[in-house]
DNA sequence: TATGAATGAGGCTTCATTCAT
DNA sequence: AATGAATGAAGCCTCATTCAT
């Protein structure tokens, strides 16, 4: 129950005055938490993760954490709010404003391939145990709600056929993970846009005109 | 190192009561681990479960089950390969024998959906914080491997058009995947089977006009 | 979450069979828990007293506390038990066959005074930011339990005169404990016993009269 | 590094609103402090208690429970100083003044007593496994070795026998103490203390008629 | 083979304490 | 002085895995 004084002074004598701790500021923290949470949950999965995992991926001590989170889900609600707030309004507006099936189509695999490529393998298989894991993420998570919300707008709308939205809503997503698994750089970003693209749109006849 | 399936029912045949020494058949032991931990993984999501709680689901020792396998991952393989065993030599059959797209891809898919709900929740998303993931075992991308060879001997053949050979097996494994997570019983298997079926038909359509 | 093997080689060659962990036993092991146990809630206080204290005091690794005990709670029970069932009874016996107050008092005094030499000044100043803690262990408390059931036995018997036994038991207790923290010797545990023993001997007298 | 109490308002009397610079009166936080230890020790025990426990029972930063005690067991020395601050110089004059050995002892534990129940279960005993204890701090020390010298002029003055006044004084300070614990209110105190003088004043014409 | 106790790494969390502001 | 975020030691406990029997 002693505690010992934490030993600030280390093995650089430079550390002292203005670029030590308090050179992070208080919400500075709070996005070093969130940048290294993403990061780990990216390239381990968020059900593999540990605080701890979350913690090394940071500059700051063990206990800096339980200042701003109180667990890893709650990491993972204010990434979720982060995300919202900043990647997904820009597709939301494109598949809204979408005027017909393909534009919709388009917007929706090139948005995700673009974001797996940027990710930078972060859906890609993992070396471990010679397993291939793919974690759904708070964003990817949240996308696929949306996903779901703005096919079913579509459709009200007229630009997508009525068909089973939430087997579309599967579909689509099931088709963005795993081509996205083998994305090699920017041109099979665009080939596979286009290839699931035209699938869908297809599809999306066929089972129209059946249903 | 490779778990092996126990051979002989060993010297205590008539250690429970009742049945003699049909209590210690071979491999049972092997069996009752993989009974529990289908159970555990889908009670709790197999990130969230411990090799104990595998254990603790079973009437064995803790030792016993590093005599079958190495560890959680492979208990999950065995769970894997198991079905992939049981599903690929037909499904190779059929795939082969089929006459036109359609009946490739319905056996296909409706090959994969019976598989995913025998195998009762294996592939189900867990509760909240268990997220979904997806393991691609060996047996489960030597599966895909076929699916690639059947799809070019199918083109060969006339049966599927010229597209992408290796994008549609892609595309087909990922819409497998992914449509599989929310079976929730023999109807469902074959709606999702039918609308798998006919967004790629119809999809192949319309790659096919292009390409 | 990957837990990598526990080194069992160590740096000494002559560990292995025989005399390596498997020398202890499962009974062993508890007792050497409890031993621990009972050491440290005296040393430091129960209260003071963390399970790591427990496991420090003992050549046993930090999980096999859990193998035997779920909490420091649950071996304050096993220690009430061990005690109740090993050292209280001939102190029972002695004041329970006690034909007047001097002998039942004496016992009591003389057996506390003659336990305190005993633990080696268990009950002694702590050195510990120069304060001095008296804490109940599990022995203690029980102890006091049982005076005050033999008090009323006394009582009822005619050996102790009518008084306050609630109070009466207090302040064996308090005088006990204060007494026992300067014993330097089997003379002074006599003296002490003595003295002890005509101060209450003659307070009774004195409360007798007016109660 | 002592706590020395704030001697200034500070320059900031004008921060709460209402009551201008009575806000800030000298040694307030300390007496913040000082009650809210004594309530949160009140009611999980001093050994359970933290100083984060005592912080939060607080309106103050955790910093500045520093500017005024280095430690909780500062804390509580700082309690006990206040009521032996408080009992000390009237109990010596009432025992010097005392004419008899019964004058000499009800105002001994009377005053103890009284003392023990203004501080309103600092010393008592918490449920359960937050055991008794007690700290001899410095100003209790005192106290007893006061006490001492207050027994020795007893004696020279013929008001308490000629008995063992080093066994004395620890008899009548571990009666006190072990008597306090169980204290419930004023009509209590009053019984404890005919009590255990009547207790010590029969048992000082044994020890007497022997000594 | 089966058993199950032992092991110790490591996850989670809270704590006492410091220190820049 | 007062603040309160940062720190990291250390408590608690569970886990995967080993190994004597």
């Amino acid at each position: 129950m002693e505690a010992k004084p934490p030993d600030h002074s280390g093995t650089d004598g430079a550390r002292r005055r203005g670029n030590g701790r308090r050179a992070r500021t208080k919400t500075q923290n709070r996005d070093i938490i969130l940048a290294a949470a993403r990061q780990v949950f990216a390239e381990m999965g968020f059900a593999a993760a540990t605080v701890r995992d979350v913690i090394r991926a940071t500059p700051l001590a063990a206990g800096t954490f339980y200042n701003y989170f109180k667990s890893k889900e709650e990491v993972y609600q204010a990434l979720r709010d982060e995300v919202a707030l900043a990647v997904r309004p820009g597709l939301r507006a494109r598949r809204r404003a979408a005027g017909n099936a393909g534009e919709f189509l388009s917007a929706t695999f090139g948005s995700f391939f673009a974001a797996a490529l940027d990710h930078g393998g972060s859906f890609a298989p993992r070396p471990a145990a010679a397993l291939r894991f793919r974690m759904d993420t708070p964003e990817v998570l949240a996308g696929i709600a949306e996903l779901k919300e703005d096919i079913e707008d579509a459709m009200a709308r007229g630009v997508l056929p009525p068909v089973d939205g939430g087997r579309l809503a599967t579909a689509i997503t099931g088709l963005g993970f795993e081509l996205s698994q083998d994305l090699n750089g920017p041109a099979e970003a665009a080939a596979s846009t286009d290839f699931a693209t035209r699938l869908v749109l297809g599809g999306l006849g066929a089972l129209a005109s059946k249903a």
